[in-house]
DNA sequence: CGGTCTGTTCTTCG
DNA sequence: TCGAAGAACAGACC
């Protein structure tokens, strides 16, 4: 399930392999992977075009290439890029393989076919619906706090899926978001609008510091999977919550508990992230 | 074997 | 205009 610093990951592994190799052939297995109304044309607008170079927004990857044209690529949870001789054998749930010029093939793997690649024009990837709406990358530069705290004071919505939209701040999962909660000891199902502006400061901290130091490590691994691009990641040894239900929260000891918040699971520790008015769990 | 669960985004409904 | 809920995707698991 990559959230921002798996993609990011994806993004350097895809640079070393693909920077500069000009597509030499398509094959697609699963259709629905692209979204383009026409499959032909995706294929005939890549084949011959170089990938100039592959930039990332939240968790979209855009494959840039020679001739003013975007891939907007999303993993969704399987997605993943791997990186074969031309010879090689490709793993199963590969849905599409793009033969490069220089004798390797760099496949596409998603065994709950949930990925999505679309292409368009340059000018045209941030009207893509998901870009067209996205939030700030949670960097110091972009995520301000005053941005935070404007959007939290307007809304009524519980924290953490004020936090999964996409829309508010780019780039959180449910793994990370369950981190920076607990991190800022906010209740999952707190209201945004009821945190108070310091916690919304910590908060902001957390996320950008958390998103940037698990980027150092490459992700976190959930499934391993060899030879697919930001599968070497290890910071799910540095995780403090998520994954943790039953186990003692590392600042107090109380076992975290794990509930469902907006139909997702949620681990969180019942002492050090209270809710601010009820006592509903 | 049937039900549940999984994460993300889009769509629909109130 | 907002937010909640459902739909869709397909397979792993009990």
């Amino acid at each position: 399930m990559p959230e921002l610093p798996e993609v990011e990951t994806v993004r350097r592994g895809l640079l070393k392999i693909a920077k500069g190799r000009k597509i030499a052939a398509i094959d697609i297995h699963y259709e629905k992977t692209i979204t383009n109304e026409n499959i032909a044309w995706f294929k005939e607008t890549l084949i011959g075009a170089t990938i100039v170079n592959v930039d990332r927004r939240g968790k979209y990857l855009l494959f840039r290439f020679d001739n003013q044209m975007t891939m907007v690529s999303h993993l969704r949870m399987e997605g993943k890029y791997y990186n074969l001789p031309e010879d090689g054998e490709i793993h199963k749930h590969t849905h599409v393989v793009f033969h490069l010029d220089d004798d390797t093939k760099l496949c596409y793997s998603d065994s709950r076919k949930f990925g999505r690649m679309t292409l368009v024009k340059n000018d045209e990837a941030l009207q893509v619906a998901g870009l067209k709406t996205i939030g700030p990358e949670p960097t110091a530069e972009t995520l301000t706090v005053e941005y935070l705290q404007k959007i939290m004071h307007a809304s009524r919505r519980e924290i953490k899926p004020f936090l999964l939209d996409q829309s508010n701040v780019a780039g959180l999962g449910n793994i990370y978001v369950d981190e920076v909660l607990w991190m800022s000891k906010i209740h999952p199902k707190e209201h945004a609008n009821l945190v108070s502006d310091e916690q919304i400061e910590q908060l902001r901290d957390n996320i950008i510091q958390e998103l940037a130091v698990a980027t150092e490590h490459h992700g976190t691994t959930v499934h391993s999977y060899t030879n697919a691009f930001g599968n070497a990641g290890e910071f799910q040894n540095h995780l403090h919550a998520y994954g943790n239900a039953g186990k003692p929260c590392e600042r107090c000891g109380t076992p975290f508990k794990k509930i469902k918040v907006a139909q997702r699971g949620t681990t969180y520790c019942p002492h050090c992230q209270i809710l601010t008015e009820n006592e509903n769990d």
